[in-house]
DNA sequence: AAAGAATTTTAATCTGGATTAAAATAATGC
DNA sequence: GCATTATTTTAATCCAGATTAAAATTCTTT
C-alpha cells in the first residue's frame, strides 16, 4: 500500500518512539513550517507550491506525498498554530498567580515559540477560503481560544488585578498586536529578545488595577 | 479617445469642481470600498473580481474600466489605507499637546475613519505580490507611517509625557493592534463606538510616565 | 545485496479565474 | 432628437499554477 497522505503515518510507524520522530512525520513539520514561512513573507497568492517546496529542496509535486492539495497544506498551517497558541495559554494558566500575572504570562509564552525554534506560525488570513469542514473547525478553535483569553481577564477583575474594563475589545486590542507579529518579525534573534522583553509590558500596562 | 483606465479622470473632469465628484470617481472609490471589503472577508485568494463586482451589481468585466487588472485594484486598495493612516496621524499631529495626547488621537482618528462610512480599509496581507514597483511604494508609505509614529513617541519622550521605552517595539505592538481590526471589525455601529473608545485608553496605558 | 516500501521526480494534464475584444446599452451635450 | 462619449455586458481566450500518473530513486530490512 503507498503510504499516500489521508492514510498515513503507516499503522506501525505511528506506535514508534515518538509518532512526530518519523521521517515521515519530521519532514511533514519542516514543510509547514517552510509554508507558514512563505505565506507570511511573500502573502498566500504570492506564494506558489513550488516556492514552499524551493525552501525544502524539493519539487513541487514532491509536497502531494504529504498533503491532499493546498488547501490542506494551508489547513494545516492553521492548525499548527492553534496548536501553539493554545499550549502558550495552558501554561500560562499552569503558572499564574493572578488573571493579570496569567495575561503577561500568556503573552510571553506566546511570544517565545512565535519566535523562537518552532518558528514561523502562519498567520491566519485565508481562513475563509478553506473547505467548510476546515473552516468552521478553525474557526471554532479561533473563538475557543479568543474565549478562553477573555476569560482569563475576567478572572484577573475578580482577584482584583484587572481594572474593570471591556474585555472583548481588550482581547482584541492585545490579541491583534500579537497576530500582527509574524508580519514584520524576520527570524532575527536581537529582535525576538525584544519582542519578548517589551511586549508583555506595553500591552498589559493598561489592565493594572 | 476611450476613457480607459490609465488614461482616465478625462482632463476636462480632472477640473470640475471635486476630481472625485464625477460619476467615474465615485464608482471606482465604490469599487475600491467593496473590494477592500472582500479581500478582508474572504481573504484575498477567496475573493474573485466577479466576488467583488457582484457587491456593486456589475460583472466583472466592468472592473476593468475602471482599473487596469487585479493587482492594480489591490494597490489602489493599499494606496488608499495608507491615505487614511497618513491624513489621521496629520491631524493627530495638530491637534495633539503631547506627545502622549498625539498617540491617543492618532489611535482615535485612525479607528474613527476605519470604523466609519469611509469604510472597509484592505488590510495589507498581500504586499508581496504587487508588482515590484507598487510593493515598493506601498512598503515606502507604509514604513514612513512607522517612522513618523516612532517620531510621536519619541517626542513625548521628550516632553516628558511618555516613559522611557523601546519606540520601535511600542509601534509594532501599537500598529499591530489597530492593523488587525479590519479583521474582526464588520461594520457594526455599537462594536464601533467600543473600539473607538476602548482602544485608545487600552494601547497607550501602557506608556504614560 | 536483493526485495520491498518510502520518497521524490519527470512530464503531462487540467482548471478556475483573470483578461480581452467587440457589441450593446446608457448618459450627455448640442 | 441626434451624435458623441461613457459605461457595461456578452462571449471568448488565455494562462499560471494546481494537480496527477507513472517512472525513478533512495531508504530499510533481512
Amino acid at each position: 500500500m503507498q503510504n499516500r497522505s489521508g492514510l498515513k503515518p503507516p499503522a506501525w510507524k505511528t506506535m514508534a518512539p515518538k509518532a512526530s520522530d518519523s521521517r515521515f512525520e519530521l519532514q511533514k513539520g519542516r514543510m509547514l513550517r517552510a509554508a507558514a514561512r512563505c505565506f507570511n513573507e511573500k502573502g498566500y497568492s504570492g506564494s506558489s507550491l513550488k516556492d514552499v517546496a524551493d525552501v525544502l529542496g524539493l519539487t513541487d509535486a514532491a509536497l502531494y506525498y504529504y498533503v491532499k492539495n493546498k488547501e490542506e497544506l494551508v489547513y494545516l498551517c492553521y492548525l499548527r498554530a492553534g496548536d501553539v497558541g493554545r499550549e502558550a495559554m495552558d501554561q500560562a494558566i499552569a503558572d499564574g498567580h493572578t488573571g493579570l500575572d496569567t495575561v503577561r504570562r500568556y503573552i510571553r509564552y506566546h511570544l517565545e515559540v512565535m519566535t523562537g525554534e518552532r518558528g514561523p506560525i502562519a498567520i491566519m488570513s485565508e481562513i475563509p477560503s478553506l473547505l467548510p469542514e476546515h473552516r468552521d473547525e478553525v474557526l471554532a478553535i479561533s473563538r475557543e481560544h479568543s474565549a478562553r483569553f477573555e476569560g482569563i481577564l475576567r478572572q484577573g477583575i475578580g482577584d482584583g488585578s484587572i481594572a474593570a474594563c471591556d474585555v472583548r475589545m481588550t482581547g482584541n486590542a492585545i490579541m491583534g498586536a500579537l497576530n500582527w507579529v509574524p508580519k514584520w518579525f524576520r527570524g532575527d534573534a536581537a529582535v525576538a529578545a525584544s519582542v519578548v522583553e517589551e511586549f508583555p509590558r506595553i500591552l498589559s500596562a493598561g489592565l493594572a488595577r
